[in-house]
RNA sequence: GGCCCGAUGGCGGAGUGGUUACGCAGAGGACUGCAAAUCCUUGCACGCCGGUUCGAUUCCGGCUCGGGCCUCCA
């Protein structure tokens, strides 16, 4: 069986993976919080862990591996948007939740086996927080529950830092019921219409970081093998899900491995974030054209730990590397997706994606492939050259009887180069080019497709 | 201020203690009626200063620059 190595954010090293239970291997990702469009920074992880998720699949089985992505559906940007519109939360939700999903199917993501939301899962939030006042971790206060950072002494170990840091970081005002500056909140109370639900300490909603705790718990059992995240998440997401997730569970670990995808950056270098205003979505850039599997292998391009910056130039480059990737896949017979598995994919670029997913080398690997059914399958470890969104080199139907008509332009210039009349054949091709079809003269005729 | 990460040829981006990927773009050639596509060939890289070493882009230290986190954030 390939080994695979992964870089834990715990241990600052990669080290190698070794499932609690191969037969049921548990990775949990960070999913979305469903408000507004993702932009293409958020797609990263998105983009990494289906990768990670099809690498797991193919070393332990399709069925032995269960990916969690959660949805969080409860949360005060929701409730802002929804006041702002006028609507119920639900509505926003389920909005951007769908937005997201289809997004995120364009760069040829599956689905998570499961995806927990917030709101279903309330009931595991409360008992989580009862358990945490019983076991003295957290207390009650002003109608907060808040989970107290000094009851657990080995808090601060994934993101390295100590709590005199914090505190002397800490860029916020302290609330005043917090006994602790560092202490942060398990349960908030919902006023008057707002979004709650009943608890012993009054109705309220849950704060961010247990939704994870308590849905891991719940979906996947008390220690995962992998969970991922963006690096943003380290501190201080991840590191409260692993106090609260430890001192509920009598000293259980949240996660045997930690593993954080790194920033995606516009030209400028800045980070890609909403109130910075340069994101991009990824609506905008499949409206302005770009195939979602562009954009995936744009994603890929660089290792999913080190920054990457978003450009054009980046776009293009992976959309011409693409096209002449799906030129070499013309030679051969193309496959279908059923016919073959990732068993017959190319051995370097399956060693290249167990090293702790080293996706460039891996595409790097791709153009060195001459078998149509080795560089198929081999995608598909990717999530490329999906039977879904095949390139439009290869999908002459495009209904509307267009694929006819182009074709038999293309007769028509054949014919005229057989009788050697070239200004007439020139024609037809600069007719075609005109509405963006591009001819091949190959030595078994001529093809076209698509610019 | 604290913690952390990065710096590779025109661009993107792997990797390595000594023979230095791959892609894109460029150049030359083959092919073509001419192009395009394809194929072949080809090019200057490892931020700065020290140290370790027979030898460092690769290891160590310092510096400079850039980025991230410390607040919601992938």
């Amino acid at each position: 069986m390939t080994q695979i190595r992964l870089h834990d954010t715990m241990a600052r090293e990669k080290r190698v993976f070794v499932p609690a239970d191969p037969e049921r291997v548990t990775l949990y990702v960070c999913g979305p919080t469903v408000y507004n469009r993702a932009h293409i920074g958020n797609a990263r992880p998105a983009v990494v862990f289906d990768v990670l998720a099809r690498l797991l699949r193919h070393a332990y089985g399709e069925d032995k591996v269960v990916y969690a992505r959660n949805v969080t559906d409860v949360d005060d940007k929701i409730i802002e948007a929804a006041r702002a519109q006028g609507v119920e939360p639900e509505v926003i939700t389920r909005r951007y939740e769908d937005f997201y999903l289809a997004d995120m199917g364009a760069l040829g993501v599956r689905p998570p086996d499961i995806a927990p939301h917030a709101t279903h899962n309330i009931a595991e939030m409360v008992a989580m927080i009862a358990r945490l006042i019983e076991t003295g971790n957290a207390y009650e206060a002003d109608g907060h529950v808040l989970f107290n950072v000094p009851s657990d002494p080995e808090y601060g170990a994934l993101g390295r830092r100590d709590r005199e840091a914090m505190i002397a970081g800490a860029r916020v005002e302290v609330a005043s019921y917090k006994k602790d500056p560092a202490d942060f909140v398990l349960w908030k109370p919902s006023p008057g219409d707002m979004i709650g639900w009943e608890s012993p300490w009054g109705r309220g909603r849950p704060g961010w970081h247990i939704e994870c705790s308590a849905m891991i718990e719940a979906h996947l059992g008390r220690t995962i093998d992998i969970h991922g995240g963006g690096l943003d998440l380290i501190f201080p997401h991840h590191e409260n899900e692993i106090a609260q997730s430890r001192c509920a569970h009598e000293g259980a670990p949240l996660a045997r491995y930690w593993v954080h995808n790194g920033f995606l950056s516009m030209a400028g270098s800045e980070k890609m974030s909403k109130s910075l205003g340069n994101v991009v979505t990824v609506e905008e850039l499949l409206e302005q054209g770009h195939k979602g599997e562009v954009l995936r292998f744009a994603l890929l391009s660089a290792h999913y730990r080190q920054p990457l910056e978003w450009s054009e130039a980046l776009i293009a480059q992976s959309k011409a590397t693409l096209d002449r990737l799906y030129g070499r896949m013309k030679l051969g017979r193309f496959f279908e997706d059923d016919e073959l598995s990732t068993e017959h994919c190319d051995q370097s670029l399956l060693d290249a994606l167990a090293d702790d997913l080293n996706t460039p080398l891996a595409l790097s690997r791709l153009s060195a492939i001459t078998d149509a059914r080795t560089l198929t399958a081999s995608g598909m470890l990717l999530g490329l050259f999906s039977r879904k969104e095949r390139w439009p080199n290869f999908f002459l139907d495009m209904g509307s009887g267009e694929a006819e008509r182009v074709d038999r332009l293309v007769d028509a210039r054949s014919e005229a180069k057989t009788r050697r009349d070239f200004a007439e054949a020139d024609r037809i091709r600069t007719e075609l080019a005109a509405q963006g079809i591009l001819l091949e003269d190959g030595p078994q005729g001529t093809t076209w497709r698509r610019a």
